[in-house]
DNA sequence: GATCTGACGCTACGG
DNA sequence: TCCGTAGCGTCA
């Protein structure tokens, strides 16, 4: 790449400025706002987006940059050898993909405005005529950049594009910068182009299509060549009173705050800035260290080490997976909103008003990682979600698989064998690490219960407790009965129960049955096991089963000891010098039933008032006491009692069993404030519950019986004279008996290491989440509210008007009448209106309303109420309702998902919208309103968002062995992105968010067979257009 | 007539 | 033949 020394260099600034508040208006803005107005369709907004191209002639660093640049003009040619394959007719495909170009070029053609660039020349520029598929002079005269997309505009209010305050002065007074751009060959050399810059006195536009080509080409170049400065303006605002605020490192106190995205600093030092420019590029320094500061002081607890468990976990499941790591950092109050992916530049974009964020590199991310050591409960969810993804897109397909009703397997070249396969391999492969006897103390990282906020939700009003560790407990009153017994292999440093006494007296074999289940220092890869010896289930369990039948049978009572200060230390001692085999403990109601019994009328809601706690606690095979412990705090003479004992208990190293194992370990948590690190790490319980929905994940069991009845385990006669206790003690039995049936179907079809490594993990820590709950600010949810109301007032009225008369805007039926049977719209648009699934009228949904939508306003208008009132009744109003104090305590549901996914209701807090609201006033003026920003993290924290990307497709591409959609996943970068600019003819910069997700959509529609009326209507395009669509997928 | 409930239609989110 | 979560409002 000699050659490219001869040009000049590669020095070139390339800016974009946003300007925040939402409220500003400006002459830019009106000029955005008329633009965005004249779009009919609105797809095409521009945001005022300005760039120039700042040159000089020094060709110093232009050697230093040779080989990226070499590399990148390989990629593009590559590009484009891929864009013109045979089968991708990217023209006729963009045409249908993106809309049409509305009239808002024109506007900016209009704008008469130019750029001089006399000082620009000799630029080392790669291009590529896509026309002739060849390499050769061509001129294109373009605005060198702007944003154009409904979502990019949407995404920035701050809508503005003041040339005069960033440009030098010989550019101010220019609104928008058109320069006519000469492609010369240099040479002989091939794939180096020559751009002349040169002035130009009126913009011509051959048609719009050049113009984004070439923009396209153009910015992909100077992106990934250039040194790229972005600097945005956001606004930072106080918190608003009574929201919780962060005590982080100020950042600059100031109104705005000038924010650089991460990874797009690099000014080269041998540039040559005016003085403004540079002005620009000084603070822009100062912001990005404050930003640093923050960033590593007070934001982020990601764990490297964590991240590394996680990423050889996930490559070891799926080779073909790739994990990008992001940080999102919030500060000062503000809710940093989406994630962006900084593989290719990382552009900081999506910057609201009143929110900033920040793509952190991995690299940056690691570094960051080294200094902290705590984890929010987020990310630990989202470790629990990366452990289960991989393998729940798996099961996915295998369920979809299993089905016959989702895969089209010969499409996909995928056979059955193949499938069974894939899964097969893809179970863990069981790592073997040799055991320590410490664990480590700061894995997990939420030490401080915040009872004032806890569990708001009237039934658990206690206050709080001294935690007790329980050697102390026994120092205290003297009772240290016996040895404490430590196993090297197994000892746990916290709690002095060891299992080698029920090992070694155990006849079975300890290789049955080995997990991991407690603490692990991923840090050091240091492991500590236990093990879960069931017996064979056609020797010794299967007598003990039928023992257990006969038992009930015969109405057996039982010695149920009732715990109490003094009786709590002879199981204690008992414990002590037996160890322990199994402990299955269950709730019982004041209502008059336990866990095991309870009624299925009464849900999960259901405002049930705990008693107290029977518990099975087995030291020796067929040596089981029942004992009740009661939680009420009347019944202890010293309340530290009841803590203590189950704190031994269920952090012990044996079999610990529950039915709702969440709603138990919710429930003591809460009442003892047990440390939420000891519950995370130590309290892995057995869940039957979980298990039998592993087996079935299509009928998840709602009660225990509905779980007995699953695995055929016999219930037996209840007998009458039972009381609830005795019943529940009955029920423990089962539910041992339970376990063990289970133990054995899940080990038969490879899930049990799943279950235990994975789901009973996430457990508690979907205990300790629901728990602590997360902070929004309720003025901002109210201000939110009035804006929304006021808006959905003036579309009523609109909507009245359009409609001739007063009628119910929810109403489907009543807007049925009114569109079709008064205005008869279907037939003024010659629609078949398609009939709704039950009732057979005519649809009122939103494809049906955008077909009617040119014909009459009221579609349109019915469209954008119909928005808005479902995000305020659902994420405004709705989450208001749910705000207990300023927290609102979501329910997570680990066993609800067919597929493997958590949900979370009441409310769902995984449906909250990415993209915000835009609203225009009254006086034209653009309101955003985005509906994360209540969210708040806890002091000290921030919200962290780490994801696999794409998943679920990437298995897929790995179980078809597709070699070209492999090859595309190996690409860096986010592969919609990279689907899009294949398909849209676009690059990356201007791709927009809404582009994304409608290839997204494309995908997974053709992943799963769409046909071409669906994807057609998913798209809005006509259905030829769909199916060339899918043909040019399937090519 | 008031109130409750389940079915339905629709629309957010995720993959 | 994309799937599958949750939630809201209307209607019978």
């Amino acid at each position: 790449m000699d050659s490219s020394t001869n040009c000049a260099s590669s020095i070139k600034c390339e800016w974009t400025v946003f300007q925040g508040g939402a409220g500003a208006t400006s002459p830019s803005e009106e000029m955005a706002r008329q633009l965005a107005a004249n779009t009919a369709s609105a797809k095409w907004r521009t945001t005022a987006v300005l760039q120039s191209l700042q040159l000089n002639r020094e060709t110093s660093s232009v050697t230093s940059r040779d080989t990226s640049l070499a590399s990148d003009m390989e990629q593009l040619t590559d590009n484009n050898r891929l864009l013109h394959q045979p089968g991708y007719q990217l023209d006729k495909l963009r045409e249908t993909v993106t809309a049409p170009i509305p009239n808002s070029r024109l506007q900016m053609n209009n704008s008469d405005s130019t750029i001089n660039c006399k000082d620009h020349e000799n630029i080392v520029c790669p291009m590529f005529d896509t026309k002739s598929n060849e390499n050769h002079s061509q001129k294109f005269m373009l605005p060198f950049k702007f944003n154009t997309g409904e979502n990019s505009y949407q995404k920035n209010s701050c809508i503005q594009n003041e040339v005069s305050y960033h440009l030098s002065e010989d550019h101010t007074n220019k609104d928008m910068g058109i320069c006519r751009i000469n492609l010369q060959k240099e040479n002989d050399k091939q794939m180096n182009y020559i751009l002349n810059v040169s002035e130009t006195s009126g913009p011509k536009m051959d048609s719009f299509e050049d113009l984004l080509k070439t923009q396209n080409q153009l910015s992909d170049h100077t992106h990934k060549t250039s040194a790229d400065l972005v600097l945005q303006h956001a606004v930072v605002q106080k918190p608003p009173e009574g929201c919780h605020s962060g005590k982080g490192p100020e950042i600059n106190t100031n109104d705005e705050a000038l924010v650089l995205s991460c990874d797009m600093f690099s000014i080269s030092n041998e540039s040559v800035l005016d003085d403004k420019l540079q002005n620009f590029a000084n603070q822009a320094e100062t912001t990005k260290a404050a930003l640093k500061n923050i960033v590593t002081q007070s934001a982020s607890k990601f764990m490297e080490s964590d991240f590394n468990k996680v990423e050889s976990e996930l490559c070891e499941k799926c080779p073909s997976s790739r994990i990008q790591p992001l940080v999102t950092v919030t500060f000062k109050n503000k809710f940093l909103r989406e994630c962006v992916c900084p593989q290719d530049g990382g552009h900081m974009k999506n910057v609201e008003t009143e929110n900033l964020e920040m793509a952190v590199p991995e690299d940056e991310n690691r570094k960051i990682g080294n200094q902290n050591t705590e984890i929010s409960a987020n990310f630990l969810l989202h470790v629990a979600d990366f452990q289960s993804s991989a393998i729940t897109a798996l099961q996915k397909i295998q369920f979809s698989h299993k089905s016959h009703k989702t895969i089209n397997l010969k499409t996909h070249g995928l056979s059955k064998e193949l499938v069974t396969e894939t899964l097969d391999q893809s179970q863990y492969k069981e790592e073997v690490l040799p055991p320590v006897g410490q664990q480590s103390s700061k894995a997990c990282p939420m030490k401080e219960q915040d009872h004032r906020n806890k569990f708001l939700r009237g039934r658990h009003d206690v206050p709080m407790k001294r935690k007790l560790e329980v050697p102390e407990m026994f120092q205290k009153t003297g009772k240290t009965k016996g040895t404490l017994c430590y196993n090297q292999q197994t000892a746990c440093s916290e709690v002095p129960i060891s299992c080698s006494k029920t090992q070694a007296s155990s006849p079975l074999s300890m290789k049955d049955v080995t997990a991991d289940t407690c603490a692990s220092d991923s840090r050091n890869k240091r492991k500590t096991t236990f093990q879960v010896p069931f017996k064979k289930i056609l020797t010794e369990g299967k007598q003990d089963l039928e023992k257990c039948e006969a038992q009930i049978d015969k109405g057996e009572d039982f010695n149920i000891v009732t715990l109490t200060d003094d009786s709590f230390y002879d199981i204690t001692s008992r414990v002590q010098e037996n160890g322990l085999l199994e402990i299955s403990l269950t709730i019982l109601y004041r209502e008059g039933f336990s866990q095991l019994n309870k009624p299925r009328e009464i849900s999960k809601f259901a405002n049930c008032t705990p008693e107290g706690l029977i518990l099975a606690v087995t030291v020796q095979p067929g040596n089981t006491d029942f004992c009740y412990l009661n939680v009420s705090d009347k019944h202890w003479k010293n309340n530290n009692v009841p803590q203590s004992f189950l704190s031994l208990l269920l952090s012990a190293r044996c079999r610990k069993i529950c039915y709702d194992a969440q709603e138990l370990i919710i429930f003591l948590t809460d009442k003892y404030g047990f440390e939420t690190e000891q519950v995370c790490l130590k309290w892995i319980l057995l869940d039957p519950k979980v298990g039998c929905w592993l087996l079935d994940p299509d009928h998840p069991p709602g009660q225990f019986a509905d779980a007995l009845h699953a695995l055929g385990v016999q219930m037996g006669k209840p007998n009458a004279s039972w009381n609830m206790k005795t019943t529940a003690c009955h029920q423990l039995q089962l539910l041992s008996s339970l376990t063990e049936k289970l133990y054995h179907k899940l080990t038969e079809q490879g899930l049990w290491k799943i279950f235990l490594d994975m789901e009973m993990k996430l457990v508690p820590l979907l205990a300790v989440m629901e728990l602590r709950g997360i902070c929004v600010g309720k003025e901002r949810l109210k201000e939110m509210e009035s804006i929304l109301e006021s808006q959905m007032g003036k579309l009523k009225d609109a909507a009245y008007r359009a409609a001739g008369k007063h009628f119910q805007l929810n109403s489907v039926p009543q807007l049925s009448q009114i569109l079709y049977e008064d205005l008869k719209l279907d037939q003024k648009a010659s629609i078949k209106v398609k009939a709704t699934v039950s009732r057979g009228a005519k649809s009122t949904s939103t494809p049906v309303l955008k077909l009617l939508r040119p014909f009459h306003p009221l579609p349109g208008i019915v469209l954008e109420y119909r928005h808005l009132h479902k995000l305020n009744s659902t994420y405004v109003a709705g989450m208001l309702q749910h705000t207990k104090g300023s927290y609102i305590f979501t329910t997570w549901e680990q066993t609800a998902g067919a597929t493997g996914r958590l949900t979370s209701s009441n409310p769902n807090l995984q449906s909250i919208p990415r993209q915000p609201i835009l609203i225009s006033s009254q006086t034209n003026e653009q309101r955003s309103v985005l509906l994360r920003f209540p969210f708040i993290p806890r002091s000290g924290h921030v919200f962290l968002s780490v994801d696999f990307q794409h998943i679920e497709f990437r298995i897929f591409a790995h179980l078809a062995k597709d070699v070209a959609l492999c090859q595309l996943l190996h690409k860096p970068g986010d592969i919609f992105l990279n689907l899009a600019q294949m398909w849209l003819y676009k690059k990356s910069a201007v791709i927009t968010a809404e582009d994304r997700e409608k290839t997204k959509r494309i995908v997974y529609a053709m992943m799963y067979g769409a046909g071409a009326r669906k994807l057609a209507e998913i798209l809005e395009v006509t259905g030829d257009e769909a199916c060339y669509i899918i043909n040019s997928f399937n090519s």
